[in-house]
DNA sequence: TGTACATCAGTGAACGCGCGTTCACTGATGTAC
DNA sequence: TGTACATCAGTGAACGCGCGTTCACTGATGTAC
């Protein structure tokens, strides 16, 4: 947890700093993650960070940014393997989902708090849009010929808003098995996505 | 804001702390909540919350319930109204969005912190669920003959987390005009829902 | 109707705590010559 | 290669603050007789 140094300069300390944060987030929760705690937790004397943020709000503009950052690549990642953009589009779900279980804090940080915090980051909104961006890209392809310009948009953003719906719900203990029935939760992404994407396949009824 | 009292005894007590915790909720934001703030601003000692809580936790978790209990009453209002299975939910999901949008933090804590707390409060999760529940009968209406069972569960989950998750993208400023095109925001639930309205109605493809 | 008493909602002083931030400082580093 | 100096990352003491919670208390209320 915390390190010792040996030398004066810490030499990565900005970096060392957001990644504490981000640990301490995992381990203690939100509300626990305070400036003081971080310092000490990367062995730095609890005015250290003001060398590299302007206050406590910077700092935690900073996580959230790295997180986004994280998700992106990850969504990257798995938009990158060759599949069909019906498929791929359930492995970003998936992907988003799992992304949000196994970092609960940060993402609820990224979600939340940090984003009215988007003065002291202004990169904050271009990072977090650049996750939307691989959906977008996606749904650009699967509807390749029937949709264009703005119906892309909407439908972009109406899965994206069912996944992170469902994240937020698994994160709260709302959904749950109780909700599934004798579907597993691993599926669920795919299970609810599905009926989503034959609609937005389908054409418009009046 | 605070109250004079002409009585020793307030009467009351325990409703005004919720209600008052609400207020500042929505004036002040979740991390200018606290059971000193609540106190002075019922003008009452700032101990006289124990009276009635046995701690800061159970007053959040109470505060929640109460969120719970506000938005499961709008929208059966909502649903009470004699439409079309499909516009009624239509109508649900504009009245979910609409919550979370004039009672931002209040939402935010319902679907948040305050869950890790359900143990302070355990009629939580019965009370969040009627919410739900609401949900799952006019899905059950509008697939009457077409889905049974866990299809069921399952679409009205992928509505709500629809929803649940526009609701929450749109309190962040992450989806907005940019991600709409022409769209006006107070038509995007209805926008956004059609597809997947469409998906649910359709046969299974295999 | 009037008095004695139990109940308990609300009081107010006090506690210890960790917090964010300021300030003058100090020690390591890199650069100019 | 060696010295002088500017830079600035990190220090540590100090500040005031509001917080959650405890405790012994007090004043109003309702009930039993």
């Amino acid at each position: 947890m915390s390190e010792k140094r040996t030398s004066y300069h810490h030499g990565d300390l900005r970096r060392a700093l957001i990644e504490q944060g981000i640990e301490i987030l995992e381990t203690e929760g939100l509300d626990r993650l305070s400036l003081r705690r971080v310092a000490r937790a990367t062995g730095v004397s609890p005015t250290a960070p003001y060398s590299h943020f302007k206050d406590k709000g910077t700092l935690l503009a900073n996580i959230a940014l790295v997180g986004f950052a994280r998700l992106t690549r990850e969504l990257v990642g798995l938009a990158e393997q060759e599949l069909e953009p019906c498929e791929r589009l359930k492995a970003l779900g998936r992907g988003y989902v799992d992304f949000a279980l196994r970092n609960r804090s940060l993402f609820r940080l990224m979600f939340g708090p940090a984003s009215e915090r988007a003065g002291d980051c202004p990169e904050l909104y271009a990072v977090a849009n650049s996750s939307f961006q691989v959906l977008l890209d996606t749904v650009t392809e699967l509807l390749a010929g029937v949709s264009e310009g703005e119906e892309l948009l909407l439908a972009a953003t109406s899965l994206w808003s069912l996944v992170h719906g469902l994240a937020g719900l698994l994160l709260d203990g709302q959904v749950g098995p109780e909700n599934v029935g004798t579907t597993d939760l691993e599926s669920l992404p795919d299970r609810l996505l599905e009926p989503l994407l034959r609609g937005v396949r389908a054409p418009e009824s009046p």
